[in-house]
DNA sequence: TTGACATATGAACAATTGTTCATATAATCA
DNA sequence: TGATTATATGAACAATTGTTCATATGTCAA
């Protein structure tokens, strides 16, 4: 940052920097919650989490219903299941995905009654 | 898609896939809601909502709390205009943002309670 | 055991995105 | 008026990311 991006003084308002500042959730939490967002922010992986609420399907199924390749679906599949919001469980040849838990969609619903106004 | 990339009929739940593909809201609003969360999907940004959920901040403010320049700054707070989820009031050379409205830092709150636990 | 099938995954590529740098605009002050 | 300050913004660059392609693994049927 060069002195050109430097405040006068007089002009930050040092209380409310300051009291924003502690404010704020601590830095993990922060990257935490953008991270979730983040994986959050791919249409494809939204319905994915939103097509598994309604009932466990397999990737050829997922695949089928995205109108992707088999490849592309597993790759999302993967970042899905190393966020620990999805599980499967591998019936011969198949794996069948389901959801680990509700709450993800929970914020996906919130987001869509906005959506809608 | 290639034929490699198509399932046998048989293994393809064709039910679940027809139900699963009403069930999912319309094109429209799973791109709109993506959008938003990949715009949540910025730590910086994140950190700019939440503060101006406590109070309007100037960008001066706002960069020396961030530890960003005045330039990256600016920048996202123009992504949050164009959402449509920050305003701003000029005050002579100075411009004070606060939030249009509450809801997205609902969604900020609903997923930081769920990272803490 | 051989071939077909469902899924997984690494590498490469194209597209997207956040930051920086340079510059523009508009307001204030000397 | 001319210098300084706060903010905005376009262009360029580096980093990230989703998809495709090629290939690997494991299962089932013949």
């Amino acid at each position: 940052m060069s002195s050109a991006d430097t405040c006068s003084v007089e002009s930050i308002n040092q209380e409310a920097v300051k009291k924003a500042k502690q404010g704020l959730p601590n830095e993990k939490i922060i990257l935490r919650v953008s991270e979730s967002f983040k994986v959050l922010g791919e249409p494809t992986r939204v319905k994915i989490l939103f097509s598994l609420s309604k009932q466990e399907l397999c990737v050829c199924d997922l695949a089928n219903l995205l109108g992707a390749t088999h490849s592309a679906t597993s790759h999302q599949l993967r970042v899905l299941r190393n966020m620990g919001w999805v599980k499967f469980k591998k019936t011969g040849k198949m794996a069948y995905y389901s959801l680990t838990d509700q709450h993800i969609v929970n914020l996906i619903d919130m987001s869509i009654k906005h959506a809608e106004e």
